[in-house]
DNA sequence: GTCTATAGCTAGATAGAC
DNA sequence: GTCTATCTAGCTATAGAC
């Protein structure tokens, strides 16, 4: 067996950054493969099912990254829940590049995107959503309340992505998540 | 002269819709053409700058109708301040079809789209939250208040309007719309 | 497993008839 | 002003050497 040139990670790395910056119908298999490091017809090796089947495989790897920084944190009771919202909000600055680098879930959300990756797409909101729900519970928020607190924090971290994007300043994004903060702290 | 056949308003309601359907990057001059009721080639002597141009044109559009049913119905001091509230919402309803269309404003917010159109996005973005600013400052909020409302009206639609076509249910939209009235009316 | 070369197609854009 | 026909470049994807 010949070995891989490029390892799994460095290249879901690469090729994660150009199609957040680009978009799902905007990145070119030229693109992803100079990001990848690796020629076209490689990537056709290593992913037969082509441009369709990058995209799913880069979905998975947000969705690794989803369970491990946020939801295993939520998760960890043995910590209060101050901390583990702290943590959170740390590793969403983190992926987020503090507001200047988009939302994958955002680059497939176009037409196209949601007829080839709607149901991963689906299940990962459901997850960003159900993990900022339960976070909202410890903080001991009833119920409907928590829900609420859940769909916000999604649909403000996304709008204020775009809005960053749009104004060219990363302002909205840093004041957001103060905001999130602020609405789990101030009871 | 030879009569246009398809008149200008009709057209660029036709090309709007698929734009922010595909983005613009997904979006082809086939697609638009079909949507305008025009051949491609009769779609360059309207538009001789192409695609860029057509977008363009569809941006100077959807910043007609922001002046028009947003910041002018917000600016007119003969209404209460809740009367022109409700109104707005009403339009963004209308325009955001309940949730189920999307944003042009998004669909130009890849890289390539703030290449060609990043100060007409910055601009577009700039009105709607002086908008909704100045609509706080109506309602009495501070300064430093009405400021924070204004981003995170513009905010929480585009985020709200990416999460309901990711959960594939405009109930999110929906709420939204209600969560904005609640943060103007609830001093 | 990676590469060069290329097939087959569709993209954006243009020429010229009517 | 609109059309059919076409150009070139770039796209996704594949063939086959090493």
């Amino acid at each position: 067996m010949r070995p891989q040139k490029v390892q799994d990670e460095e290249l879901l790395n690469g090729m994660m950054s150009v199609l957040r910056d680009k978009g799902y119908d905007g990145v070119s298999l030229n693109d992803l493969s100079r990001a990848a490091g690796l020629q076209k017809a490689s990537l056709y090796h290593r992913f037969p099912g082509g441009k369709k089947e990058i995209g799913q495989a880069l979905l998975a790897y947000i969705d690794l990254w989803l369970e491990t920084n946020i939801l295993s944190v939520i998760a960890d009771e043995t910590k209060p829940p101050e901390q583990r919202l702290s943590k959170v909000l740390d590793n969403i600055n983190d992926i987020y590049e503090d507001g200047n680098k988009a939302c994958l879930m955002k680059a497939v959300s176009g037409q196209i995107g949601l007829d080839l990756f709607g149901d991963e797409l689906n299940s990962s909101m459901s997850k960003w959503i159900k993990g900022f729900t339960d976070l909202a519970s410890a903080f001991g928020f009833d119920r409907p309340y928590a829900k609420k607190l859940g769909h916000q924090v999604l649909i403000n971290i996304q709008g204020a992505l775009i809005v960053s994007k749009g104004m060219d300043s990363n302002e909205y994004f840093t004041a957001t998540i103060e905001h999130i903060k602020s609405l789990y702290l101030n009871k």
